[in-house]
DNA sequence: AAAGACCATTCAAACGTTTGAATCACAATA
DNA sequence: TATTGTGATTCAAACGTTTGAATGGTCTTT
């Protein structure tokens, strides 16, 4: 009869088996300092009984008792969104490495959602918290117990230092530079512009990186070409806005070489609209993304794009968040962070020199 | 002075702050059957103070007393797998209305974390436990152990009951005839198949089905044009893998108008290669893939698929483990369960009646 | 007026750990 | 011999909850 009555093996358990105190097989068992004073042999003993009971400490009691869950909280927005990934991935191996457990939830865009999530991480008692979102909820008064309760944050994915909350980001504005730039360097001149939504904060730095590339080199925006993706919390949503607004530039009967589409998912849903009404990219047409998810490297043509580190940010992120931690002893006293991470042009097939020959495509 | 000393609002400063006794306000505040005879003003009271000092229970406290931690350990072998998302939300939206919460864990193909989140799902005292996984390794050890503590389990994505572990999983027989049935419904005769590698549980029945569906349609599979995918952990080497296998069935000089290829990765690969060949698809050649991934959905021309129900299947997986949960008592008493969901025909645009002219496509 | 019924609240033990302090046996020192 | 030291082990309290049993009340009921 391995368990006795019902529940898991517990250290009495252990004890009881192997004729030692729950005291001596605790201290065997989580190598406390004290464990160097026991005799060689009743460790052994003692460790041989818990596997072969299949002993695993309860995480609980021990949290309770040692009054540290080891734990952050990471509250996604939306996790089917690819942009999540890396950046969970990044989070995972910089909390790892100091033996931090990410606690993963997913708010699934919806608010009800969110706000039952981080109610369950301060119950679970999340040491600090990682929120990965490019949306997020106007001042969620739980963010307030969130203070209130002394758990540091961070956010990835957008600007919040205003109010206090340390943000990593990519530099949205030099990306949109990067990529105008790129467009330009192949010699587009009519280029036509997605905006990203109005409630995203991306939006606007990275539509005054493409205006100030654009006048660097000389570009002039044609304000007719210039759209914006509609306020959709479905992050397919871009695809099909991509592939509504490709229709509607071709329909506008303005010409135009290139598009800068404001993510990849947009961006492939460009390509889709364009290639229906047989503007082929990139020998008629070249279309640039954002942010470098999968999707777009899978693609035929691949997606040129503006890669976010996202790896990298999240690993930051877990950084900061663990130093947050420890320091804790002072309220109030660090100043709230910002990093703004490098973005990298990445040239794939969705980009090609203007072609001055027949260049005159849609309608 | 919000919090006193370091840690968290506890319910003895909630007492202290209310003036009533720990036990009062506990039982107010988690609505226990006994505060129906708790005056009201006091139950005013006493939550006014809580929300006031931001109280949010210990929810490790709590599970060590009540035995219970409302929680499943679900374990994805490569979150990175978009694969994987819809059933973590189809397992989500399940525990939700049983007030039950996912523990995610991330094991990134990699063994050592796999095993190392098993451990930790035990010692967070998961009730019960739902891995996602096409690959899994064999018999790892802590398999053994999950038995000892009396943890159901289940997994989703492979058969395991032969060593009496639940599963749920598509019926890739029926997914693979249905791909093949789909092709030769189209003209097709000439296909290329691209196996799954070997140490996948779904090759082998895929490519039973694929063989019934030629055979009862008709069609005979030239061995020549069916190729392996090689066994990498990598999700995306199916792509890569992919492309390159396109390459060697065009270098092989047999003709073919259709390739059938083992997934959406694969397959968005298989389209990749054909493509920078000079093939066209579909004109030239049809392709099929199989999962209906976000990738498939939003590449140009999109890719018609098999795909699999992982919303439902994340859903029952869910249902079933919460089930088990509940009737623990009696250890050994269900016989493990199979569930094989039914795959869905696709019909996307990678696909094309053969076209009887000029079919000669590759060298 | 005594017994019961009920209401509002509190006591105290328990969940499974960890850990500072205590115990005990025994050898070494003064 | 009495003291000190030390090595091996155990005591007991605490972490923040929950909950069966107990406590005092007040109000009926006979």
């Amino acid at each position: 009869m391995p368990q006795k009555k019902s529940g898991h093996v517990t250290l009495t358990d252990v004890a009881r088996a192997s004729g030692f105190s729950v005291s001596t097989v605790s201290i065997v068992l989580s190598e406390a300092p004290l464990s160097q004073n026991v005799a060689a042999a009743t460790r052994e003993h003692v460790r041989a009984m818990a596997r072969q009971l299949g002993y695993h400490p309860d995480a609980h009691a021990r949290s309770l008792r040692r009054r540290s869950t080891q734990t952050i909280g990471v509250l996604a927005f939306d996790l089917s969104d690819p942009f999540c990934i890396p950046i969970m991935r990044g989070i995972q191996s910089g909390l790892h490495s100091a033996d931090y457990l990410p606690l993963v939830m997913d708010a699934q865009t919806q608010r009800k959602l969110f706000d039952g999530y981080l109610n369950l991480l301060l119950e679970r008692r999340a040491e600090g918290l990682i929120v990965i979102a490019s949306w997020v909820f106007e001042e969620t008064n739980l963010l307030a117990d969130v203070r209130k309760n002394n758990v540091p944050i961070i956010i990835v994915g957008r600007d919040l230092t205003s109010r206090g909350i340390s943000s990593i980001l990519v530099d949205n504005e030099a990306g949109g530079a990067l990529a105008m730039q790129h467009l330009s360097d192949l010699g587009h001149r009519k280029i036509a512009v997605i905006r990203g939504p109005q409630g995203m904060s991306d939006s606007e730095p990275r539509w005054q990186g493409i205006q100030r590339a654009a006048d660097q080199s000389g570009t002039t925006l044609d304000p007719r070409l210039v759209f914006e993706l509609p306020a959709l919390a479905d992050p397919e949503s871009g695809f099909e806005g991509g592939c509504r607004l490709a229709r509607e530039m071709l329909a506008s009967g303005r010409s135009f070489s290139a598009v800068l589409a404001f993510d990849d998912l947009t961006a492939l849903g460009v390509v889709r609209g364009l290639t229906e009404a047989g503007v082929r990219v990139p020998e008629d047409c070249s279309v640039m993304g954002f942010d470098d998810v999968l999707p777009a490297r899978v693609a035929t043509p691949s997606i040129s794009t503006i890669r976010q580190p996202l790896n990298e940010m999240g690993l930051k992120a877990a950084e900061h968040i663990l130093h947050a931690v420890k320091v804790k002893t002072s309220p109030t006293s660090e100043p709230s962070l910002l990093v703004k991470a490098s973005p990298e042009l990445i040239v794939r097939s969705s980009t090609a020199l203007r072609q001055s020959k027949k260049k005159g495509k849609a309608s």
